[in-house]
DNA sequence: CTGAAAGCGCTTACAG
DNA sequence: CTGAAAGCGCTTACAG
């Protein structure tokens, strides 16, 4: 019983008969032995996935991380998280360490980095993205929900509801291609409404006081709207509370949509309409393509959900 | 310039003269070198800390890893989330695969681990654990915040403003040191204001279902409380979810207290007393400790920050 | 089918 | 102060 022997036994390759394997599983189980990932980085793979994400405050990305883990139950590989945002480190700096780390291959959520860059990643490890809008990149994977038809879901919903100045808050910062194809959204859904000359693009980053700035100034200017389609959940709640302290009812004077569908939409005190853009689903996507790149497949593949709206209380006038 | 200069000037070892070193950064800035961690984990450190937290739900957590991020600033670490409650893998799973990894130290959020394995692993690497109180451990590092004087802190406030029919509503599952610390402290604020014939503790697991179950059989029980104590915010937000639809006041027919003062609590639809733990410290402190020992401490150290109750109108009778 | 040997990119004594 | 060499625990040709 040789350490080959050992090696192969582990990675279930060919050339050890049924006797020799048994007997390794066994000392295996007896010794509890345990590879060193390092070692077997240094030569093959580590069976480790890089999960990149900007934020762990929106608990949209738990329901991603459900969707990862499921693809991942009975496979070798465990998956590693890092956070994009965190003060130091840049998404790129994220990136690099998860690089060095011998990760097998990138999962990169809501990037907001160019295709070059990208590109640059995907040259030196099988890169997915989710929340990445590029159709035509052809050395890295896509998934994502179709945010456009998402966004223009949201405005057909308002308009049936009867609302006609709508408004959207959308996401101060880096521009990234969601933010792209759900501001197109909208916009496409109020001039098929007819109301492109009301078209009112506001924006805030995900600071608390910033939203609250912006839901203000919204809510209190001259040309108030009467709904307002916000970047995600957490921002549209954000928007109830600050409509409930100037004394708007939601949805009678003024109804709110969300994104994401998390699970806080279904409180009896926010009853909050949301795009649901399964993100379960998304992560099992993303985790199953990664894999099969690390598995030899060069083909790009762009996987495209479509959006959901659930209706509640929050635009029910 | 060999290996060895390159590796003494990446670990800033003595033994490399000025001259050398400036030689080295250059050509290292020049090729765009970058160490890899699977090497350098084979002889001495990775550099990375494995982080491992039960899930990605709680809010709390995010302000953990705010402190997280804070005190890494300016080192050369880089951290690595796990989630222990991912469905295949156990806490115990997950927190092997960072061995294997060879995280250099691990910081455990939440454990339900008995002293016993926690030593074990503390065996193999520096641990720190936040949140599970263990103050004669030897082998491990605690970061808490005083779970029963939090306790004690939010039957004290709900006694001052009028309630006397005070539930808990506790968690289901593995028993845990934090467990019992609050119903510890709750039990003693109650027995404290002469309430001691009605301590009355529900318990539900995460599950949105099941917490919904628990306040539903409370508040429409024959005993039905006043105020309910609740283990999280986010239960919190679901029994005041639940008492609005059962045509309940809050705070008037049933005040609600959480713990965590996670964001959601400010909103005004919410407007929820809740216990502050200091996530954003706790993370801060375990990082620091576990660097600590990463550089040679071998005394226990037992962190322990009070907790304080921010009051608002969920309470507010 | 089986195992001895080279090598992955680092760190760590050790000799110069 | 500097660098040649051994070795960390694996995987991968390769020879037996």
């Amino acid at each position: 019983m040789s350490v080959a022997a050992v090696s192969k036994v582990l990675r279930d390759a060919y050339g050890v008969s049924d006797a020799l394997r048994a007997k390794v599983r066994a000392s295996m189980d007896k010794l509890g032995y345990r590879p060193l990932a390092s070692a077997r980085g240094m030569r093959g793979q580590t069976y480790t996935l890089g999960l990149v994400l900007p934020d762990l405050r929106n608990p949209f990305f738990a329901d991603i991380m459900t969707g990862v883990n499921n693809a991942l139950e009975r496979t070798q590989y465990q998956v590693m998280m890092g956070i994009s945002s965190s003060s130091s480190k840049l998404e790129t700096g994220v990136v690099e360490s998860m690089i060095d780390r011998q990760m097998d291959g990138i999962i990169l959520i809501g990037s907001t980095e160019s295709r070059e860059s990208l590109n640059t990643i995907a040259e030196k490890k099988p890169l997915v993205t989710i929340g990445h809008h590029d159709p035509s990149a052809e050395d890295f994977d896509t998934v994502n929900n179709n945010d456009q038809q998402g966004a223009l879901l949201a405005v057909r919903h308002m308009v049936a509801a009867g609302y006609s100045k709508i408004a959207m808050l959308s996401l101060q910062g880096e521009p990234s291609s969601i933010l792209a194809e759900r501001e197109m959204g909208y916009r496409r859904g109020m001039i098929e409404a007819g109301l492109g000359g009301t078209i009112n693009i506001a924006s805030a980053t995900q600071v608390m006081r910033d939203v609250q700035f912006a839901a203000r100034r919204l809510l209190q200017g001259p040309r108030r709207p009467d709904a307002i389609f916000c970047w995600t959940d957490f921002i549209a709640l954000e928007v109830i509370s600050v409509a409930t302290e100037l004394g708007l009812r939601v949805p009678e004077d003024v109804g709110i949509v969300g994104y994401d569908n998390t699970m806080y939409c279904d409180f009896a005190q926010n009853s909050l309409t949301s795009i649901d853009q399964s993100g379960e689903l998304l992560g099992l996507q993303a985790t199953r393509l990664v894999i099969e790149r690390i598995n030899g497949r060069t083909a790009v593949e762009h996987f495209v959900v479509p959006p959901r709206l659930v209706a509640r209380r929050s635009t029910s006038r």
